[in-house]
DNA sequence: ATGGATGCAAAGTGTTTGCAGCCAG
DNA sequence: CTGGCTGCAAACACTTTGCATCCAT
């Protein structure tokens, strides 16, 4: 965890032991989790925190772009300590949410960029259906 | 507006003043507006129109498929009567949030569907940057 | 006539804020 | 030492709900 406190340090910000477990579970995890799931995550191992704290760490690391905010259909925001801007495929079924790398969009949007005189700054892409494993759940 | 009593009766929804003044503001704009927005906007002409009526009219009208819900950011819920499925372009200068009616990313959208074997039921697609009325006028 | 819609007020949810005490730098 | 962080509780904004009344069918 030095290389999360070096991270911290150099986006200025204050290296406190929350801040670092917040940081931890996002940077340990894909699964997107919210900040009621990280803040009870992190009760065992941190009685004393509170779920402010995890909202305020969070807008922090958002201000500093360490993390990004996800907001899916109605459910409260999730977080992505992934930074490399990517869009993200919901299953409908397990209702998890999927990373997805992949260049396949990316033309697809530049095209739209000088089509559209629109500059386009960052993108928010959600793909609603169902995963692979659900598909194969449900033949059963 | 003969028109859209025929959409709402088409859905075995029941046909009152409200929900046709409601789908009417929504039928007629391209602004996507929150429920808020669609409130005050009724206030002057139905004076007992209530907020709480807007919510479970827009409510009815999406588990209808009369209207898009559009979550941008942290703001409130925006609506969208368009229902052809569409990505969104929202300027971060003047708020606005533009409808992209565009074919450009059909393909793309396609092959990413066979490269993971995610079913891609439908999708949710914002663009955040500046429009171009907005580049023009910062130029000055 | 009757089941669903309205509209008021109250409750709910996720998130933010105020502030006193605390701790990293 | 000092400004920023924590953590509690209270406040907040948006949305939903309960319920008596009303109205479209």
């Amino acid at each position: 965890m030095e290389r999360l406190a070096e991270i911290l340090k150099a986006k200025k910000l204050k290296v406190t032991p929350q801040r670092l477990a917040i940081y931890k579970v996002l940077y340990e995890t894909t699964a997107h989790p919210t900040a009621d799931v990280i803040y009870n995550a992190l009760k065992a191992t941190h009685p004393t925190m509170s779920l402010a704290t995890v909202y305020k760490t969070l807008d922090a690391l958002k201000k500093a772009d360490l993390v990004h905010e996800l907001s899916i259909g109605d459910e409260s925001a999730r977080y992505d300590a992934n930074m490399k801007s990517h869009p993200h495929m919901v299953c409908l079924h397990c209702n998890k949410v999927y990373d997805l790398h992949t260049s396949t969009l990316d033309d697809a949007i530049n095209n739209l960029q000088s089509e559209t005189d629109f500059e386009i700054l960052s993108t928010k892409i959600y793909f609603y259906g169902i995963c692979s494993g659900c598909k194969t759940a449900t033949l059963s």
